[in-house]
DNA sequence: ATGAAAGCGCTAACAT
DNA sequence: ATGTTAGCGCTTTCAT
């Protein structure tokens, strides 16, 4: 392979002249850039950014680390990191932890390691060990879609408490009184925040005796098992609120199983659904994440950070959801208005 | 940051003894080896993989390039490709074309430039560029999911071929007659090879003359227009065959908005679905192609190749496909057995 | 079983 | 507007 050196030498200049055409830094006459470039193409030179970086402590290299990559919510989302970094010349890694703090603390060594110069984060658990960890290497963090406590650090999110309040107050609106909620981890804020919405929006209608929280994982078998146990209970309830996509699959489906009609018997709202593109027909209510919005702004007050435009404070962005109201909040036999 | 340099000082050794103990290689005593790791504890040092690739050659890093990584088939691919890599200490970075041979070769340079070791290739187009620059650039390249023609290269894919011809056999066997596909485009060997299954299938039962193929491209938008076109002419299909999971979703979108019943009025049937975990009732019925498996595999010989096993010839590995029979063929009104 | 010296390819810092 | 020098952090090569 040719290196800077090979192609300085036939263009008659120094590698660091071949350096600052590549890069456009400094001034260059507009011949020697030409007979550079030319020398460039001849040579079919790559630059190598391993010795790039090593040399400059820059690597123009971004990580997202989500704990789900195969939700269309985290994909929307790095479509939007994705498109911010490479509008600013930077490559992204992505990782996936499958809510897995190890899996997180060694995929945060493995970035370490490679030098990137941030990393957009959506925490497993609640724990702040991996940002510390990243922190101390010198790396930039902005947490995405959660929450963490114990750590001053910058931070994008929905606003999961107002849309899961919002879902409620809907459901509310059109009769029901024996709401369910079926959700993620205790320690995880999404979680928490749309428990507190859902609390919020009870409370606020004199339901809060009928309160009733389900906690389990953020995937479709979680939402299956835990609505089988709902239903078990009786009074039954006339609504369920998922909160997120895969658990409110795990919901319909659990529903099915029992010949529970959908919204006949039973209401289902959620946060996020599969996007148009996979739906055979789009059905359930939900509250829509602005996912690609997050991914986009998180990484640019990512690069602001890093490029050190942001000396001093911590930002933190909460964006609002939309609710998207279809068929499964009604009709619903018993309560509609 | 602390440098292998300052790991050494600490241990009393030279750098090259750290480096023995991190890298497992050499001869090392195990009173050094204690001694080393201690201080590596101590200082919570990191090696850096820019200096190690640098000076190696070697980088452990491996590519996906796929042409649409919102696809649960290409997902799940790539899960099969990071547990093999991650067997293996290997990294792997993920990079989406969107079908898009522009896209493919800007990342092939950038590949390039970070000196990844091998390259996992789904091509976009069926052009031999992007392959030919990466083994020009000393980098190894597997061609997954589809063939090229024009150079000698290892690949790994399922038998499009054989899984169309028994989807359409299925159909003739249940009494359907004109039968039309919608496929991707026609410089993919995806679709080609669907195609001559498809044909194959219907000469062989005489209906050659019934053959119908639109081209479009895989995704559910282009499934649910050329849907639309297929149903304007007449006599109308009885079944449609869709070459992947997002044409199949565009054409029950399309037929439902024409208030067709499936499988009541025509019966529908396509390679890939979705996991079951994104499915509120799983309906159709497909051939299923291992993408776990492919991407395993496609990353055991690519890691292969690397480290020189290999030395001469090139695999062309082809697995099968399982036909999953569900509602979406039958009971038909007009051709039920 | 351990070490010394050199150099991978590039750019920061300092000339001119 | 261009060049010289040095060195980023590591491992290869060759000793001992």
């Amino acid at each position: 392979m040719p290196t800077i050196l090979d192609v300085a030498k036939r263009a008659g200049v120094a590698p660091i002249t071949v350096s600052r055409v590549i890069n456009n830094s400094g001034y260059i006459s507009q011949a020697t850039r030409e007979r550079v470039e030319a020398a460039v193409k001849e040579l079919r030179y790559v630059p190598n950014t391993l010795a790039r970086g090593l040399r400059s402590k820059r690597t123009k290299t971004l990580a997202l680390v989500v704990t789900d990559i195969t939700n269309p919510y985290f994909t929307l989302m790095a479509r939007g990191v994705e498109d911010a970094a490479g509008a600013s010349n930077y490559t992204v890694i992505y990782c996936n932890t499958d809510e897995s703090e190890a899996k997180e603390e060694n995929y945060a060594n493995i970035l370490a390691q490679r030098q990137v110069d941030g990393v957009l984060l959506v925490p497993a658990g609640g724990k702040v060990k991996t940002i510390k960890f990243l922190l101390s290497n010198d790396i930039n963090v902005v947490v995405v879609d959660r929450r963490v406590s114990g750590v001053k650090i910058d931070s994008v999110q929905s606003d999961s408490e107002a849309g899961a309040y919002c879902l409620i107050k809907l459901l509310i609106e059109l009769g029901h009184k024996r709401i369910v909620m079926i959700t993620g981890h205790k320690d995880v804020s999404t979680s928490t925040d749309r428990v507190a919405g859902y609390r919020r929006a009870m409370v606020e209608s004199g339901l809060g005796e009928n309160e009733q929280v389900y906690y389990g994982e953020f995937n479709q078998q979680s939402g299956y098992e835990l609505t089988k146990q709902a239903m078990m209970h009786s009074p039954k309830p006339t609504a369920i609120f998922g909160a997120n996509n895969f658990i409110a699959i795990g919901i319909i489906q659990a529903l099915r199983g029992f010949k529970i009609d959908v919204p006949g018997d039973v209401s289902v709202v959620a946060f996020d659904d599969l996007p148009e593109s996979m739906l055979v027909s789009p059905f359930l209510t939900f509250a829509e994440q602005p996912a690609y919005e997050i991914g986009r702004v998180a990484t640019e007050l990512l690069l602001k950070r890093i490029s050190g435009e942001l000396s001093r404070g911590h930002q933190k962005l909460v964006l609002p959801t939309t609710i998207v109201q279809r068929e499964s909040t009604g009709p619903n036999r018993k309560y509609s208005k």
